[in-house]
DNA sequence: CAAATTTGACATGCCTTCGTGTCACTTTAC
DNA sequence: GTAAAGTGACACGAAGGCATGTCAAATTTG
Protein backbone atom coordinates (compact mmCIF):
# COMPACT_ATOMS: atom_id res chain seq x y z
CA UNK A 1 0.00 0.00 0.00
CA UNK A 2 1.61 3.51 -1.07
CA UNK A 3 0.91 6.67 0.49
CA UNK A 4 -1.49 7.66 -2.96
CA UNK A 5 -4.79 6.84 -2.29
CA UNK A 6 -5.82 9.20 -5.39
CA UNK A 7 -3.90 9.59 -8.53
CA UNK A 8 -4.21 13.23 -9.87
CA UNK A 9 -5.42 13.25 -13.47
CA UNK A 10 -5.18 16.12 -15.62
CA UNK A 11 -8.82 17.14 -17.18
CA UNK A 12 -9.64 19.41 -19.88
CA UNK A 13 -5.95 20.57 -19.83
CA UNK A 14 -5.83 21.28 -16.18
CA UNK A 15 -4.64 19.37 -12.75
CA UNK A 16 -6.61 18.48 -10.01
CA UNK A 17 -5.66 21.59 -7.90
CA UNK A 18 -6.85 24.15 -10.89
CA UNK A 19 -9.81 22.16 -11.37
CA UNK A 20 -10.95 22.51 -7.93
CA UNK A 21 -9.82 26.22 -7.68
CA UNK A 22 -11.75 27.11 -10.74
CA UNK A 23 -14.66 25.35 -8.87
CA UNK A 24 -14.16 26.95 -5.87
CA UNK A 25 -14.31 30.64 -7.87
CA UNK A 26 -17.45 29.95 -9.87
CA UNK A 27 -18.61 28.88 -6.36
CA UNK A 28 -17.65 32.56 -5.09
CA UNK A 29 -18.85 34.22 -8.07
CA UNK A 30 -22.28 32.34 -8.14
CA UNK A 31 -22.33 33.14 -4.75
CA UNK A 32 -22.16 36.79 -4.58
CA UNK A 33 -24.77 36.79 -7.60
CA UNK A 34 -27.15 34.64 -5.88
CA UNK A 35 -26.87 36.31 -2.36
CA UNK A 36 -26.79 39.84 -3.76
CA UNK A 37 -30.07 38.96 -5.49
CA UNK A 38 -32.23 37.40 -3.05
CA UNK A 39 -30.11 38.00 0.48
CA UNK A 40 -28.39 35.45 2.45
CA UNK A 41 -30.86 33.61 4.07
CA UNK A 42 -33.10 33.60 1.45
CA UNK A 43 -30.89 31.44 -0.97
CA UNK A 44 -30.06 27.38 -0.70
CA UNK A 45 -26.99 25.90 -1.65
CA UNK A 46 -28.60 24.56 -4.24
CA UNK A 47 -29.49 27.46 -5.88
CA UNK A 48 -25.91 28.52 -5.47
CA UNK A 49 -24.59 25.22 -7.24
CA UNK A 50 -27.29 25.53 -9.88
CA UNK A 51 -26.12 29.46 -10.74
CA UNK A 52 -22.38 28.48 -10.26
CA UNK A 53 -23.23 25.40 -13.04
CA UNK A 54 -22.05 22.87 -10.76
CA UNK A 55 -23.30 19.79 -8.01
CA UNK A 56 -23.59 19.95 -4.71
CA UNK A 57 -20.87 17.83 -4.14
CA UNK A 58 -18.25 20.42 -5.30
CA UNK A 59 -20.15 22.99 -2.74
CA UNK A 60 -19.15 20.75 -0.03
CA UNK A 61 -15.47 19.87 -1.76
CA UNK A 62 -14.87 23.76 -1.36
CA UNK A 63 -17.03 24.84 1.60
CA UNK A 64 -18.46 23.58 5.27
CA UNK A 65 -21.32 24.88 4.79
CA UNK A 66 -23.62 28.11 3.46
CA UNK A 67 -22.23 30.23 6.05
CA UNK A 68 -18.54 29.30 4.89
CA UNK A 69 -18.60 30.46 1.67
CA UNK A 70 -20.37 33.73 2.61
CA UNK A 71 -17.30 34.63 5.28
CA UNK A 72 -14.98 33.41 2.15
CA UNK A 73 -17.23 35.93 -0.31
CA UNK A 74 -17.09 38.59 2.54
CA UNK A 75 -13.53 38.40 3.05
CA UNK A 76 -12.68 38.79 -0.78
CA UNK A 77 -14.53 41.38 -1.08
CA UNK A 78 -13.69 43.66 1.69
CA UNK A 79 -10.19 42.57 0.26
CA UNK A 80 -11.22 43.98 -3.18
CA UNK A 81 -12.48 47.40 -1.92
CA UNK A 82 -9.72 48.24 0.30
CA UNK A 83 -7.44 47.28 -2.73
CA UNK A 84 -9.53 49.55 -4.69
CA UNK A 85 -9.07 52.37 -1.98
CA UNK A 86 -5.35 51.90 -1.43
CA UNK A 87 -4.99 51.97 -5.28
CA UNK A 88 -7.00 55.47 -5.46
CA UNK A 89 -4.99 56.54 -2.60
CA UNK A 90 -1.60 56.23 -4.32
CA UNK A 91 -3.26 57.70 -7.86
CA UNK A 92 -3.60 60.50 -6.42
CA UNK A 93 -2.70 64.18 -5.94
CA UNK A 94 -0.68 64.77 -2.61
CA UNK A 95 -2.93 67.04 -1.63
CA UNK A 96 -5.41 66.82 1.32
CA UNK A 97 -8.43 66.99 -0.20
CA UNK A 98 -7.90 64.90 -3.73
CA UNK A 99 -6.47 62.15 -1.54
CA UNK A 100 -9.73 61.86 0.77
CA UNK A 101 -12.07 62.50 -2.16
CA UNK A 102 -9.83 59.27 -4.17
CA UNK A 103 -10.99 57.12 -1.29
CA UNK A 104 -14.01 57.72 -0.91
CA UNK A 105 -14.59 57.51 -4.59
CA UNK A 106 -13.29 54.35 -4.35
CA UNK A 107 -15.49 53.30 -1.95
CA UNK A 108 -18.77 54.61 -3.16
CA UNK A 109 -18.30 53.36 -7.06
CA UNK A 110 -16.95 50.02 -6.06
CA UNK A 111 -20.10 48.99 -4.03
CA UNK A 112 -22.53 51.48 -7.11
CA UNK A 113 -20.82 49.50 -9.60
CA UNK A 114 -21.63 45.90 -7.88
CA UNK A 115 -24.85 46.21 -6.12
CA UNK A 116 -24.53 42.61 -5.25
CA UNK A 117 -20.97 43.36 -3.36
CA UNK A 118 -23.19 46.38 -1.69
CA UNK A 119 -26.01 44.30 -0.73
CA UNK A 120 -23.74 41.58 1.05
CA UNK A 121 -21.28 44.17 2.37
CA UNK A 122 -24.22 46.31 4.00
CA UNK A 123 -26.71 44.41 4.61
CA UNK A 124 -26.14 40.82 4.67
CA UNK A 125 -23.50 40.29 6.69
CA UNK A 126 -25.24 41.10 10.35
CA UNK A 127 -27.13 38.85 12.34
CA UNK A 128 -26.07 35.71 10.62
CA UNK A 129 -24.13 33.95 13.75
CA UNK A 130 -21.96 35.36 16.11
CA UNK A 131 -18.64 33.76 14.27
CA UNK A 132 -20.06 36.58 11.02
CA UNK A 133 -20.76 39.54 13.61
CA UNK A 134 -17.14 38.83 14.58
CA UNK A 135 -15.56 38.96 11.45
CA UNK A 136 -17.64 42.23 10.36
CA UNK A 137 -16.07 43.83 13.70
CA UNK A 138 -12.97 43.02 13.01
CA UNK A 139 -13.28 44.47 8.96
CA UNK A 140 -15.09 47.50 10.41
CA UNK A 141 -12.03 47.70 12.53
CA UNK A 142 -9.81 47.47 9.32
CA UNK A 143 -11.34 50.11 7.65
CA UNK A 144 -10.86 52.04 10.86
CA UNK A 145 -7.31 51.98 9.75
CA UNK A 146 -7.84 52.76 6.32
CA UNK A 147 -9.84 55.69 7.30
CA UNK A 148 -7.19 56.71 10.00
CA UNK A 149 -4.76 57.06 6.96
CA UNK A 150 -7.31 58.92 5.17
CA UNK A 151 -7.96 61.51 8.22
CA UNK A 152 -4.33 61.67 9.01
CA UNK A 153 -3.58 62.92 5.15
CA UNK A 154 -6.35 65.87 6.04
CA UNK A 155 -3.73 67.14 8.58
CA UNK A 156 -5.80 65.13 11.32
CA UNK A 157 -1.87 63.78 12.29
CA UNK A 158 -3.39 62.69 15.23
CA UNK A 159 -6.66 62.95 17.40
CA UNK A 160 -3.70 61.93 19.38
CA UNK A 161 -4.61 64.36 22.14
CA UNK A 162 -8.67 63.56 22.48
CA UNK A 163 -9.12 60.28 24.43
CA UNK A 164 -10.59 56.94 22.77
CA UNK A 165 -9.41 57.93 19.53
CA UNK A 166 -10.87 53.93 18.44
CA UNK A 167 -14.11 54.77 19.10
CA UNK A 168 -14.37 58.63 17.05
CA UNK A 169 -12.61 56.32 14.47
CA UNK A 170 -15.29 53.70 14.64
CA UNK A 171 -17.91 56.10 14.16
CA UNK A 172 -16.57 58.19 11.31
CA UNK A 173 -16.81 54.27 9.53
CA UNK A 174 -19.81 54.16 10.29
CA UNK A 175 -21.26 57.33 9.47
CA UNK A 176 -19.77 56.39 5.68
CA UNK A 177 -21.00 52.63 6.21
CA UNK A 178 -24.42 54.16 6.96
CA UNK A 179 -23.97 57.10 4.04
CA UNK A 180 -23.89 54.18 1.89
CA UNK A 181 -26.40 51.84 3.17
CA UNK A 182 -29.02 54.74 3.23
CA UNK A 183 -27.78 55.38 -0.76
CA UNK A 184 -28.16 51.76 -1.37
CA UNK A 185 -31.92 51.64 0.13
CA UNK A 186 -33.39 54.85 -1.56
CA UNK A 187 -32.16 53.04 -5.64
CA UNK A 188 -28.65 54.99 -5.18
CA UNK A 189 -30.48 58.02 -5.83
CA UNK A 190 -28.34 60.84 -5.05
CA UNK A 191 -25.44 61.31 -7.27
CA UNK A 192 -21.83 59.74 -6.28
CA UNK A 193 -20.63 63.55 -5.43
CA UNK A 194 -23.26 64.02 -3.04
CA UNK A 195 -22.69 61.12 -0.90
CA UNK A 196 -18.42 62.16 -0.94
CA UNK A 197 -19.14 64.92 0.09
CA UNK A 198 -21.11 64.56 2.64
CA UNK A 199 -18.63 61.83 3.96
CA UNK A 200 -16.09 64.68 3.61
CA UNK A 201 -17.31 67.01 5.25
CA UNK A 202 -17.97 64.68 8.54
CA UNK A 203 -14.19 63.93 8.17
CA UNK A 204 -12.80 67.96 7.56
CA UNK A 205 -15.15 68.81 10.52
CA UNK A 206 -13.78 66.23 12.74
CA UNK A 207 -10.28 66.87 11.41
CA UNK A 208 -11.09 70.68 11.94
CA UNK A 209 -11.84 70.07 15.51
CA UNK A 210 -9.39 68.05 16.27
CA UNK A 211 -6.30 70.38 15.11
CA UNK A 212 -8.02 73.74 14.28
CA UNK A 213 -4.76 74.56 13.08
CA UNK A 214 -5.29 73.91 9.39
CA UNK A 215 -7.92 76.14 9.76
CA UNK B 1 -78.92 33.81 12.94
CA UNK B 2 -77.66 36.93 14.86
CA UNK B 3 -74.18 38.72 14.27
CA UNK B 4 -72.82 37.20 17.09
CA UNK B 5 -70.37 34.63 16.19
CA UNK B 6 -68.90 34.04 19.49
CA UNK B 7 -70.03 35.24 22.77
CA UNK B 8 -66.43 37.01 24.86
CA UNK B 9 -66.46 35.11 28.13
CA UNK B 10 -64.41 36.53 31.28
CA UNK B 11 -61.95 34.67 32.20
CA UNK B 12 -59.93 34.89 34.71
CA UNK B 13 -61.11 37.53 35.38
CA UNK B 14 -60.32 39.54 32.28
CA UNK B 15 -61.93 40.08 29.07
CA UNK B 16 -61.40 38.03 25.78
CA UNK B 17 -59.77 41.69 24.19
CA UNK B 18 -57.70 41.74 27.65
CA UNK B 19 -56.20 38.50 27.68
CA UNK B 20 -55.68 38.45 23.82
CA UNK B 21 -53.84 41.71 25.02
CA UNK B 22 -51.73 39.72 27.67
CA UNK B 23 -50.82 37.17 25.53
CA UNK B 24 -49.70 39.45 23.40
CA UNK B 25 -47.95 41.37 25.09
CA UNK B 26 -46.17 37.87 26.83
CA UNK B 27 -45.29 36.90 23.18
CA UNK B 28 -43.41 39.82 22.30
CA UNK B 29 -41.62 39.91 25.67
CA UNK B 30 -40.58 36.31 25.00
CA UNK B 31 -39.95 37.35 21.31
CA UNK B 32 -37.54 39.95 22.84
CA UNK B 33 -35.60 37.38 25.56
CA UNK B 34 -35.62 34.63 22.65
CA UNK B 35 -33.91 37.12 19.36
CA UNK B 36 -31.82 38.88 22.25
CA UNK B 37 -29.95 35.14 23.57
CA UNK B 38 -29.79 33.24 20.12
CA UNK B 39 -30.47 35.76 17.26
CA UNK B 40 -33.56 36.30 14.94
CA UNK B 41 -32.88 33.44 12.57
CA UNK B 42 -31.90 30.54 15.08
CA UNK B 43 -34.83 31.03 16.91
CA UNK B 44 -38.06 29.39 16.01
CA UNK B 45 -41.61 30.48 16.61
CA UNK B 46 -41.73 26.99 19.04
CA UNK B 47 -39.13 28.02 21.19
CA UNK B 48 -40.57 31.81 21.26
CA UNK B 49 -44.15 30.39 22.51
CA UNK B 50 -42.24 27.94 25.08
CA UNK B 51 -41.05 31.49 26.40
CA UNK B 52 -43.70 32.55 27.21
CA UNK B 53 -45.53 30.25 28.51
CA UNK B 54 -47.78 29.75 25.67
CA UNK B 55 -48.79 27.42 22.87
CA UNK B 56 -48.64 28.25 18.72
CA UNK B 57 -51.66 28.95 18.64
CA UNK B 58 -52.03 32.20 20.29
CA UNK B 59 -48.96 32.98 18.61
CA UNK B 60 -51.07 32.93 15.19
CA UNK B 61 -53.84 34.85 16.75
CA UNK B 62 -51.50 37.72 17.09
CA UNK B 63 -49.25 37.14 14.53
CA UNK B 64 -49.03 35.97 11.01
CA UNK B 65 -45.60 34.75 11.52
CA UNK B 66 -42.44 35.49 13.24
CA UNK B 67 -41.01 38.25 11.01
CA UNK B 68 -44.13 40.12 11.87
CA UNK B 69 -43.30 39.54 15.33
CA UNK B 70 -40.20 40.88 14.88
CA UNK B 71 -41.65 44.12 13.11
CA UNK B 72 -43.73 44.82 16.30
CA UNK B 73 -41.08 44.37 18.58
CA UNK B 74 -38.64 46.31 16.47
CA UNK B 75 -40.74 49.38 16.21
CA UNK B 76 -42.02 48.93 19.64
CA UNK B 77 -38.37 49.01 21.25
CA UNK B 78 -37.73 51.79 19.19
CA UNK B 79 -40.27 53.85 20.31
CA UNK B 80 -39.14 53.12 23.93
CA UNK B 81 -35.37 54.08 22.91
CA UNK B 82 -36.84 57.24 20.98
CA UNK B 83 -39.13 58.24 24.78
CA UNK B 84 -36.66 57.32 27.15
CA UNK B 85 -34.57 60.03 24.62
CA UNK B 86 -37.01 62.87 24.11
CA UNK B 87 -37.32 62.44 28.42
CA UNK B 88 -34.18 63.04 29.04
CA UNK B 89 -33.94 66.05 26.95
CA UNK B 90 -36.63 67.34 28.84
CA UNK B 91 -34.75 66.68 31.87
CA UNK B 92 -31.72 68.25 31.10
CA UNK B 93 -30.29 71.64 32.18
CA UNK B 94 -31.28 73.80 28.49
CA UNK B 95 -27.34 74.03 27.99
CA UNK B 96 -26.22 73.07 24.94
CA UNK B 97 -23.61 70.41 25.91
CA UNK B 98 -26.37 68.86 29.18
CA UNK B 99 -28.38 68.73 26.11
CA UNK B 100 -26.92 66.69 23.66
CA UNK B 101 -25.33 64.80 26.46
CA UNK B 102 -28.73 63.58 28.17
CA UNK B 103 -29.59 62.57 24.68
CA UNK B 104 -26.54 60.56 23.77
CA UNK B 105 -26.65 59.04 27.93
CA UNK B 106 -30.03 57.71 27.17
CA UNK B 107 -29.57 56.20 23.86
CA UNK B 108 -26.38 54.57 25.54
CA UNK B 109 -27.63 54.07 28.90
CA UNK B 110 -30.87 51.98 27.47
CA UNK B 111 -28.76 49.60 24.97
CA UNK B 112 -26.65 48.64 28.43
CA UNK B 113 -29.47 47.84 30.44
CA UNK B 114 -31.25 45.80 27.76
CA UNK B 115 -28.86 44.09 26.11
CA UNK B 116 -31.71 42.21 24.29
CA UNK B 117 -32.69 44.72 22.57
CA UNK B 118 -29.31 46.26 21.73
CA UNK B 119 -28.33 42.75 20.01
CA UNK B 120 -32.00 43.11 18.13
CA UNK B 121 -31.72 46.62 17.65
CA UNK B 122 -28.00 46.81 16.14
CA UNK B 123 -27.77 43.76 14.61
CA UNK B 124 -30.75 41.37 14.09
CA UNK B 125 -32.95 43.56 12.05
CA UNK B 126 -30.73 43.50 8.78
CA UNK B 127 -30.40 41.56 6.21
CA UNK B 128 -33.88 39.85 7.51
CA UNK B 129 -36.29 40.83 4.12
CA UNK B 130 -36.62 43.32 1.79
CA UNK B 131 -39.72 45.05 3.96
CA UNK B 132 -37.26 44.67 7.48
CA UNK B 133 -34.66 46.69 5.46
CA UNK B 134 -37.28 49.70 4.71
CA UNK B 135 -38.34 49.73 8.21
CA UNK B 136 -34.64 49.71 8.91
CA UNK B 137 -34.02 52.85 7.07
CA UNK B 138 -37.49 54.55 7.84
CA UNK B 139 -36.09 54.34 12.09
CA UNK B 140 -32.81 55.58 11.10
CA UNK B 141 -33.94 58.86 9.15
CA UNK B 142 -36.04 59.07 12.17
CA UNK B 143 -33.71 59.08 14.57
CA UNK B 144 -31.81 61.27 12.03
CA UNK B 145 -34.59 63.90 13.01
CA UNK B 146 -33.82 63.75 16.98
CA UNK B 147 -30.18 63.69 16.26
CA UNK B 148 -31.08 66.92 14.06
CA UNK B 149 -32.65 68.34 17.42
CA UNK B 150 -29.95 67.58 19.24
CA UNK B 151 -27.37 69.23 16.98
CA UNK B 152 -29.11 72.01 16.60
CA UNK B 153 -28.90 72.08 20.75
CA UNK B 154 -25.38 72.32 20.10
CA UNK B 155 -26.19 75.89 18.07
CA UNK B 156 -25.79 74.15 14.78
CA UNK B 157 -28.85 75.98 13.91
CA UNK B 158 -28.50 75.15 10.21
CA UNK B 159 -25.82 73.43 8.43
CA UNK B 160 -28.49 74.44 6.40
CA UNK B 161 -25.87 76.54 4.19
CA UNK B 162 -24.64 73.14 3.44
CA UNK B 163 -25.87 70.72 0.86
CA UNK B 164 -27.41 66.92 1.43
CA UNK B 165 -28.20 67.70 5.29
CA UNK B 166 -30.12 64.63 4.86
CA UNK B 167 -26.92 62.52 3.76
CA UNK B 168 -24.99 64.48 6.46
CA UNK B 169 -27.28 63.67 9.47
CA UNK B 170 -27.76 59.72 8.34
CA UNK B 171 -24.15 59.87 8.92
CA UNK B 172 -24.03 61.22 12.22
CA UNK B 173 -26.80 58.54 12.95
CA UNK B 174 -24.39 56.19 11.72
CA UNK B 175 -21.71 56.81 13.79
CA UNK B 176 -23.83 56.39 16.83
CA UNK B 177 -25.06 53.00 15.96
CA UNK B 178 -21.87 52.11 14.56
CA UNK B 179 -20.18 53.18 18.31
CA UNK B 180 -22.94 51.24 19.66
CA UNK B 181 -22.34 48.00 17.22
CA UNK B 182 -18.41 48.14 18.54
CA UNK B 183 -19.26 48.56 21.86
CA UNK B 184 -21.59 45.41 21.94
CA UNK B 185 -19.07 43.36 20.16
CA UNK B 186 -16.58 43.53 23.11
CA UNK B 187 -18.83 43.42 25.74
CA UNK B 188 -19.79 46.93 26.49
CA UNK B 189 -15.56 47.02 27.55
CA UNK B 190 -15.85 50.93 27.40
CA UNK B 191 -16.72 53.06 29.90
CA UNK B 192 -20.47 54.76 28.99
CA UNK B 193 -18.60 58.15 29.00
CA UNK B 194 -16.40 56.80 26.82
CA UNK B 195 -18.86 56.33 24.35
CA UNK B 196 -21.03 59.11 25.19
CA UNK B 197 -17.83 61.73 24.88
CA UNK B 198 -16.72 59.86 21.42
CA UNK B 199 -20.18 60.30 19.80
CA UNK B 200 -20.27 63.65 21.20
CA UNK B 201 -16.75 65.09 19.55
CA UNK B 202 -18.24 64.06 16.72
CA UNK B 203 -21.50 65.72 17.01
CA UNK B 204 -19.35 68.82 18.42
CA UNK B 205 -17.12 68.84 15.81
CA UNK B 206 -19.64 68.26 12.67
CA UNK B 207 -21.57 71.61 14.53
CA UNK B 208 -18.67 74.20 14.90
CA UNK B 209 -17.17 73.45 11.49
CA UNK B 210 -20.97 73.97 10.18
CA UNK B 211 -20.88 77.23 12.09
CA UNK B 212 -17.93 78.23 13.85
CA UNK B 213 -19.78 80.85 15.16
CA UNK B 214 -19.99 79.11 18.56
CA UNK B 215 -16.22 78.48 19.09
C1' DC C 1 -74.85 20.50 38.10
C1' DA C 2 -74.76 20.90 32.98
C1' DA C 3 -73.56 23.14 28.78
C1' DA C 4 -70.53 26.05 26.49
C1' DT C 5 -66.26 28.26 26.01
C1' DT C 6 -61.36 28.70 26.80
C1' DT C 7 -57.12 26.66 27.37
C1' DG C 8 -52.92 23.57 27.09
C1' DA C 9 -50.51 19.66 25.41
C1' DC C 10 -49.61 17.44 21.68
C1' DA C 11 -50.19 15.43 16.95
C1' DT C 12 -50.32 15.89 12.12
C1' DG C 13 -49.27 17.03 7.29
C1' DC C 14 -46.66 19.75 4.44
C1' DC C 15 -42.71 21.83 3.02
C1' DT C 16 -37.76 22.98 2.58
C1' DT C 17 -33.10 22.25 3.27
C1' DC C 18 -29.08 19.78 4.18
C1' DG C 19 -25.53 16.55 3.31
C1' DT C 20 -24.60 12.12 1.33
C1' DG C 21 -25.14 8.40 -1.88
C1' DT C 22 -25.95 6.06 -6.36
C1' DC C 23 -25.21 5.32 -11.08
C1' DA C 24 -24.55 6.13 -15.82
C1' DC C 25 -21.65 8.84 -18.77
C1' DT C 26 -17.34 11.24 -20.23
C1' DT C 27 -12.51 11.95 -20.36
C1' DT C 28 -7.91 10.55 -19.63
C1' DA C 29 -3.96 7.24 -18.92
C1' DC C 30 -1.71 3.15 -20.39
C1' DG D 1 -9.40 -0.39 -26.56
C1' DT D 2 -9.76 -0.92 -21.66
C1' DA D 3 -9.59 0.36 -17.02
C1' DA D 4 -9.66 3.99 -13.85
C1' DA D 5 -10.64 8.53 -12.44
C1' DG D 6 -13.68 12.55 -12.97
C1' DT D 7 -18.18 14.41 -13.74
C1' DG D 8 -23.23 15.41 -13.72
C1' DA D 9 -27.97 14.39 -12.77
C1' DC D 10 -30.64 12.94 -9.52
C1' DA D 11 -32.35 10.16 -5.47
C1' DC D 12 -32.55 9.55 -0.67
C1' DG D 13 -33.10 9.92 4.35
C1' DA D 14 -32.80 12.82 8.21
C1' DA D 15 -33.95 16.93 10.34
C1' DG D 16 -36.42 20.98 11.42
C1' DG D 17 -39.86 24.46 10.97
C1' DC D 18 -44.45 26.10 9.85
C1' DA D 19 -49.28 26.35 10.34
C1' DT D 20 -53.27 23.85 11.51
C1' DG D 21 -55.97 20.31 13.84
C1' DT D 22 -57.50 17.17 17.67
C1' DC D 23 -58.94 16.25 22.22
C1' DA D 24 -59.19 16.20 27.07
C1' DA D 25 -58.98 19.21 31.13
C1' DA D 26 -60.15 23.56 33.30
C1' DT D 27 -63.17 27.48 33.94
C1' DT D 28 -67.21 30.13 33.59
C1' DT D 29 -72.23 31.03 32.77
C1' DG D 30 -77.02 30.00 33.71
Amino acid sequence: MTDSPTKPRRYRGASGDQRRAERCQQLLDAGLSVIGDVGYQACSVRSICAAAGLTERYFYESFANKEALLAEIYQAQTDYLKANMLAAFTRAERNSEAFAHAGLHAFFDTLHQNPAVARLLLFEILGVSDTMDRLYYEVMEDFAVLIRSLASSLGLADIAHTPNQDIIYAGLVGAVIQIARRWALTGYQDSVDAVIGSSLFLFVATANYASPATQ
